[in-house]
DNA sequence: GTCTATATCGCGATAGAC
DNA sequence: GTCTATCGCGATATAGAC
């Protein structure tokens, strides 16, 4: 890779930084493109020279967040047998996918809000939520087949524990929240395993 | 009421069921003034003689739903003794809740991207969470008291909670939904009470 | 590739006739 | 109270020098 492309990478990288920031602090609705571009200390046209548009942006984000998720999910998934109602793999899950939604909370937020923008109507929330509770799913088909008792369809459960997962994640603030990661973690896994009944 | 009056006061709920249609459509941050004065047959102008601004508007429907949830928990709230382990009592909470954010979905979404819209460090969407679900709350502080086990602390089940209700509200939209409003209450009931481990 | 400067535009909000 | 017409701001996106 030589000089010229290095520095353009540099500045590429640095775009991506400053939005990750920006997303953090403003969401990423109220995140204007100069705001990237002057946290990133560059002028505001070189946002154009990298990205089409501040989607474009995110979609490159979200590549980024893919790769961190599947090579999370490939460490982990090395089960033969799922069973999402065993306590530990449960908590497994959840914690990686906790995990990941933390470090990656700028990514998350403007996914998020990227969705509600596209108005309700759409379904493009329920796409999202469907899509990232994919794997989840198939765990809980994988049980019903196995002859087990669901609390209902499949894909809605997965899609409420996706959800309760999402919507934390968005509305803890990690800087004020009084609830640590482990807190937060053991209690949803014990609100989804036994519910509010108890074991 | 004078004629003068009247019309006036017709103008007035004319924009608020405009408004309610649009933030049904587009969601809340896509409708603009003129989405809504055009769906109402009115002239942009006419709008700020009733409302200062869009989030003005949203406060007197916000008023609107308030008066309504008032009424229905009046109405269910009967109870010398709260049991959120009970199943019925679960259900007949969640069905109500449930019911309200379908009633109301347009305020719901609205209220929603509104919290969104001020940023994810300004602490908002929790904020509404908490709000929400402050009877949820106490109920479960109730149980606690009586020395039964809880997932974990009560502020944060009954955000979870409520946040499950809140997104799938959001993230089914009544028309294109494969479930039913039963299936969906059923569902959640089924899930929270027992979990994913059943009875 | 990066900068400065600017064209362009949508939209919120107001002024003033009726 | 309601209308038409318009002002002005803020933000995206582009043009052209370096």
């Amino acid at each position: 890779m030589g000089v010229r492309k290095a520095k353009a990478a540099e500045t590429e990288v640095a775009l991506k930084e400053a939005a990750r920031r920006q997303f953090a602090r403003r969401g990423y609705l109220n995140t204007k493109i100069t705001d990237i571009t002057a946290d990133a200390g560059r002028a505001t046209g070189s946002f154009y020279d990298h990205f089409a548009s501040k989607d474009e942006l995110l979609k490159a984000l979200l590549a980024d967040l893919h790769d961190a998720a599947h090579d999370q999910f490939a460490a982990e998934g090395g089960h033969g047998h799922h069973d999402l109602a065993d306590r530990d793999q449960l908590r497994t899950h959840l914690g990686v996918a906790w995990g990941l939604m933390r470090d990656h909370r700028p990514v998350m937020v403007a996914l998020f809000e990227s969705a509600l923008a596209d108005g309700p109507a759409s379904g493009a929330l329920w796409e999202r939520l469907t899509e990232d509770t994919e794997v989840l799913r198939a765990h809980l088909e994988e049980m019903r087949a196995e002859g087990r008792a669901l609390p209902g369809p499949p894909a809605l459960v997965a899609a409420a524990m996706g959800g309760v997962l999402s919507i934390l994640a968005y509305a803890l603030t990690p800087e004020a929240t009084p609830y640590s990661d482990d807190e937060v973690v053991d209690t949803i896994t014990a609100l989804l395993l036994n519910g509010l009944a108890g074991a």
